[in-house]
DNA sequence: CAAAGCATTTAAAACGTTTGCATAAATTTT
DNA sequence: AAAATTTATGCAAACGTTTTAAATGCTTTG
């Protein structure tokens, strides 16, 4: 199968001069003379040499690769993101391995331990719905392999993160509906172990507060992301006697989801309850009731801020002992508008 | 930033054996005393060794990864793809490159190039709707790289491929429709470079003839899948005379974007003019109003069944010289249920 | 015209593995 | 107890690069 690939020793042989000279002509050293730079050069096109990277990166210890870890590439936020980490990532000259966590630990801590094997310079990661410990993270560090977190980012663990503005947000979507003269508001968040869970929940809380309401724990509920579950904790919220008015939802996902549950239960959504949601999704707008509101975050930004972090701390001689946090501002979106 | 990576160097000057036995014992050579298999690995996992995977390639010749190309993550079709392929490729220790080119040319030359620089052991395609130029994969050839295309298959140009059977399926679509009492229906198509275009307008014409219909030429429109160019043509649809009703559309991204099109005209989708398209995306499920019809392509399916092939071109010793081609039945979903 | 300076080029080691071949030690066979 | 066999280990080359230090051949200079 293997067809013959042509090597910088036998452009040297066949012209007659050093590996070593063939090495720097195509590197463009100034040491060599221009005469043989051209016929190196030359050779080497119509042969069509191709550097042989491993080989490379035996001595160079840079394999121009990063790794990304995320839950799941169907997600619009993700693949968003993905295309701005891209943009900024490989116009640096570097490739790029994605793995999908589906929200599972140990599919998380295997495409870690994968990407520690092929050296990568970087990491970028999102984190699954279930992970709660960090160890693989720690291991990446053993190896001197950055890592940046973005959206889904770690609770107590310092690391380079780049997330949005969650509470302000959170809070923005709740204080919509509550000046919307709504005051049953519900929360359908992700699980504790996300900081972005944490971060709605403080910001619905302070909402709620701020304007003099008082937070029911039964409108608190959580969802483990999965379709099935996210059903059954919108049957409970829709079996309370006093059921919510609104519900605010993790994201545009467990909205939609939400949503339907509602439709099969015989309300409609948006009119006997509203929903809104986090990532204002673009394939909302094919929507023809889509969440009345959704807090934008911008993942095509995120991804290259990311992306940005991650160059600058993979470029960096030094241990980085402190770590970068990058806060984007949310915007909420109404009837897919800036509001 | 570079921390201390343990090498089997280390390992054998620690045990006082030499680097070969190291090796072989970590390769669990029968040849290696057992106790000596013993002591190797055990000191190899309390130093945290991982094998250097370049310096593995320089010798043995394989990467272990494989690069993809696609036009866009963000579409189901292609992620669901992605996750059938990353299952099976995974699973043979495999890891993935994933670049898309947003359906530009040369943003998917540019991924294959930086693949052939990689050395990756195999590439999986599904090409750009701008591709009419086949070189680039002629290169990775001349590499011995085995490429296996999926759903976007290239034309006159030998090679691996897995698709569905798109003309039984757009002709199972527009029989549908014709069915329904429905005479005069247009089509959305992508250009004719895709071989999947050729061969939905194939089983398009197929299914009017047989049904003693005639082809209307100016129910036939090309877009190139921007959803500016999609507005265009469904607006010159809905301005002709003899106004279509019904369109079927090249998959349900385009199918979405012409539907919201009519809307904006005054038009009620599925009422006015019916939509079938290709692909029953999962997203659609939360569509109040979705094609009334979509052709099920089983993306995941085409996604293990192309790494499968990719497997076994990559295990091949010989060159082949013959191409497999794998077709997969299509089945024509309504309401989101199998007809 | 020898010494110095400069422009170019080369030799060789190194990166971390794998592997064919040789060797040594232990065991079995005569 | 020597020979043959088996079992376990080591040597060294090789994979395709980069890079340090040294060498070569010129030209210039005092």
């Amino acid at each position: 199968m293997q067809k013959h690939q042509t090597t910088i020793k036998e452009i040297a042989k066949v012209l007659n001069v050093s590996i070593s000279t063939v090495s720097r002509a195509l590197q463009d050293d100034p040491h060599i003379g221009l005469r043989t730079k051209q016929r190196v050069n030359d050779l080497a096109k119509s042969l069509n040499y191709k550097p042989n990277l491993a080989a490379v990166f035996l001595k160079t210890k840079k394999t121009l690769n990063i790794g990304i870890v995320l839950p799941y590439l169907k997600e619009e936020f993700f693949s968003m993101a993905i295309t701005g980490i891209e943009d900024v990532i490989s116009e640096k000259g570097y490739n790029v391995f994605i793995s999908q966590s589906r929200d599972n630990y140990d599919r998380e801590v295997k495409a870690i331990k994968s990407f520690i094997n092929s050296r990568v310079d970087g990491v970028i990661v999102s984190l699954s719905a279930e992970t709660k410990n960090y160890d693989h993270f720690l291991e990446l560090e053993e190896f001197g392999i950055p890592v940046v977190f973005f959206d889904r980012t770690p609770v107590d663990f310092p690391a380079h993160t780049v997330k949005s503005n969650v509470v302000e947000g959170a809070n923005e979507a709740v204080n919509y509906l509550i000046n919307k003269g709504l005051t049953k508001i519900a929360i359908l968040n992700a699980a504790e172990n996300l900081g972005v869970s944490q971060e709605r929940l403080q910001g619905y809380k302070s909402a709620i507060q701020t304007n003099g309401l008082e937070v029911q724990e039964a409108y608190i509920k959580f969802t483990n992301l999965s379709k099935e579950d996210t059903e059954i904790k919108m049957l409970q919220l829709l079996a309370l006697n006093d059921k919510p008015q609104a519900v605010f939802a993790f994201n545009d996902y467990i909205a939609l989801n939400a949503m339907q549950v509602c439709k099969q239960q015989g309300f409609i959504p948006n009119k006997d309850i509203y929903f809104v949601s986090f990532a204002n999704l673009p394939i909302c707008t094919y929507l023809d009731n889509p969440p009345m509101a959704s807090v934008e975050q911008f993942a095509y930004l995120m991804g290259q801020k990311s992306a940005e972090l991650l160059v600058a701390a993979m470029n960096s001689e030094v241990e980085t002992l402190s770590f970068s946090e990058v806060i984007l501002d949310t915007k909420l979106y109404v009837n897919g508008h800036p509001d």
